[in-house]
DNA sequence: CTGTATCCTCTCTGATACTG
DNA sequence: CAGTATCAGAGAGGATACAG
């Protein structure tokens, strides 16, 4: 990736900040678009927006986020851990007892992530128009 | 989707008083978990973000959303045009010319969007620092 | 130019079983 | 309880060709 305006390209970045390079989503290789990936994922926003209610343990978290697998609990909580949005306290006991929570960071995107959703969930009747809307004319048309 | 008092809407959920269903994307069944996942999704959220700029034509979109397919492009229009997002207004020449705009309400969820990138792109610094120590720790770990 | 149709690949996903 | 390992299927995603 040569383009002008957005250098943080993968790996060598960590501390290139002072000129005006600027992150970019819409740049395929900027990494901000797989830290967005992360936290739009099918399972990053439901884990971040239901640590914004506190903190949870594994198994609370996944009754919480109905319908995710032990396995993609797992995956998507390590990714969002190694992002730094979300922390991790394992007490070493036994049984284990581990707890998840959010970071400043993690906080700070869970809010934005919670507005979102939010306005989502509020819109939802007329998204069910539209949709009623546009398939009755995809009908009606073929 | 009628557990008792999730949703992120939950309290203020006023708008669907003819029944007592509060939409909840924690829930598997609502529709707005489905939604969300348009809105959100990989080409869906940079879509949105895109048409926040203004009007796009479909090529124009395409070199914008960088790395997006045709297909995936066309596909993730159709799904914002059907939820309301998206509106559609194709010119009947010859050449087809055809533009892509937000609509009310996808204009609404298009600026949560940008703030949600805006946010990540800001904290990318603190992102790359953090992956950096998690791996760090991890192979000195195994 | 703006798509649709087809084929093919590869990742994501979920069940299941197993470890500490 | 909190994961990891493994496997198979489903679906996302990309390349290409073609239509209006």
């Amino acid at each position: 990736m040569n383009s002008p305006a957005s250098g943080i390209a993968a790996g060598r970045a960590t501390d290139v900040a002072h000129d005006r390079l600027v992150a970019d989503v819409f740049a395929r290789a900027c990494e901000s678009r797989r830290v967005l990936e992360h936290v739009t994922g099918r399972w990053g926003s439901l884990a971040l927006a239901a640590l914004a209610e506190g903190p949870f343990r594994f198994n609370a978290l996944r009754r919480k986020v109905d319908g995710v697998s032990e396995k993609m609990l797992a995956q998507t909580l390590q990714a969002l851990e190694r992002d730094g949005f979300v922390h991790r306290e394992a007490e070493p006991t036994i049984p284990p007892r581990v707890e998840y929570s959010l970071t400043p960071t993690g906080r700070e995107v869970a809010e934005k992530l919670l507005e979102l959703i939010g306005l989502i969930e509020a819109r939802l009747p007329e998204v069910t128009a539209a949709r009623a809307r546009y398939d009755a004319v995809k009908l009606s048309r073929g």
